[in-house]
DNA sequence: GTGGTCTAGACCACA
DNA sequence: GTGGTCTAGACCACG
């Protein structure tokens, strides 16, 4: 259900928030929808629980997912995003560093673009409405 | 010269990377030119001399910038990307990751594809010839 | 396990990687394999643990070892040679020193033949499959 | 006359060390001839003239050649190969080190032999008399 | 003067 | 427990 590379440099944990997070947007889960208990999902991905645990608490700090006690964890009903100014700051300096990134393995800036807007598709991101 | 911010959670040699890297995609730093001595620089960010280093090595290793023996550091006269696959495929998952976070910070799909735009003149890539 | 000699004039961290690298070629690391953590191998070699580090981290980079967060430093599974064209060419360059070297040390054509295929059998490196 | 790589990571003395000897061993330079003087050469190389003079005494230090006073630098008329043993055993631990390198950048058994005699032909490095 | 290496000791995030 | 980062201070080779 969710990739995860234990290979990669970003922690599982955050990996495993994206992947939630993604899936949401594409509509794969929708809100109301329960997700995997923590235990459940360990044993799938074969990952520590701790490190689910984690997951599971960093989306339910930014109001992505909700638990009811006893009942399970669930896709929240109403997301509304917050206007957290500091998370825009950080956003930008993170884009703006993978732009540079992009520049120097050889991408030009008609690619760059366009890899954007594949990506803001791919991501069921729309133009008029969202 | 350079903006670190030390209570970032990005680690500072990184940061000096993304900088030096900038500094050169805006013309601040031309080929050929000189970088500040490990040392200086040490003094002038108030930070010490292995972090500095530790960037120096990470850009050299990307060829960005080369050391001759005993008479400092320069910026690379002929920069040629090197078509790495794999980072570029971090590269893309980095941006999904970002464009994600973007859409759950509020940003529309509008929005998003402005800031890019205005990023990436910011940052001199240009769209006809570069 | 590893043999490091603090007096030679090569970088203890460069000798490391060799060392490494050589076990991994006789078989006497096998892919998957773990490798000691950096603490454990600094106490065994008496070598500060940053040095271990340096190691492990320019092997990393060399896609030899791999390592996983939190568990610790493996031997890469499927190595594949990078066709690095640059390093290639250092390594010629570095042959012929050696080379140039051995004859004014008195070896004679045949002798430094025969230390090459001595060497290479040594090294697990076989005439057919390899 | 000698190709000296400013980039290069061994010390430009020890590049010009290894040009004198290969020249003397491909019989561009004849024992009796005689060498540059310190300052033509850096001059020519556009080399620090202490560089050069540690080259040249490094290569006396090894009877390489010979300084005549107030008349200059000359090949030796009569090398002999010092049987030093701690140098012997240095040689072959790079030569073992080389190997391991060329196995990891992807090169067969027999591609490095071949490598090998085609370098000793090239250094003039010959089978019978050598 | 330059960068390269090493040590000792500390703190942190991750699993 | 693991590796990753940083500091302080030292020594060295090179030009």
């Amino acid at each position: 259900m969710f990739k995860i590379d234990q290979r990669s440099s970003t922690p599982i944990y955050q990996q495993l928030v994206q992947e939630i997070k993604e899936a949401i947007l594409k509509g794969i889960l929708q809100p109301g929808d329960k997700l995997p208990s923590v235990r459940e999902l360990s044993v799938q991905l074969t990952i520590n629980p701790n490190t689910i645990q984690k997951s599971y608490q960093e989306l339910e700090r930014q109001k992505v997912i909700e638990t009811l006690r006893g009942k399970g964890t669930f896709v929240s009903l109403n997301y509304k995003p917050s206007v957290d100014k500091e998370k825009l700051t950080v956003l930008k300096e993170n884009l703006r560093n993978i732009l540079v990134e992009a520049h120097y393995l050889g991408m030009k800036h008609g690619e760059i673009l366009q890899l954007v807007t594949r990506l803001l598709e791919e991501l069921n991101i729309k133009e008029g409405q969202n």
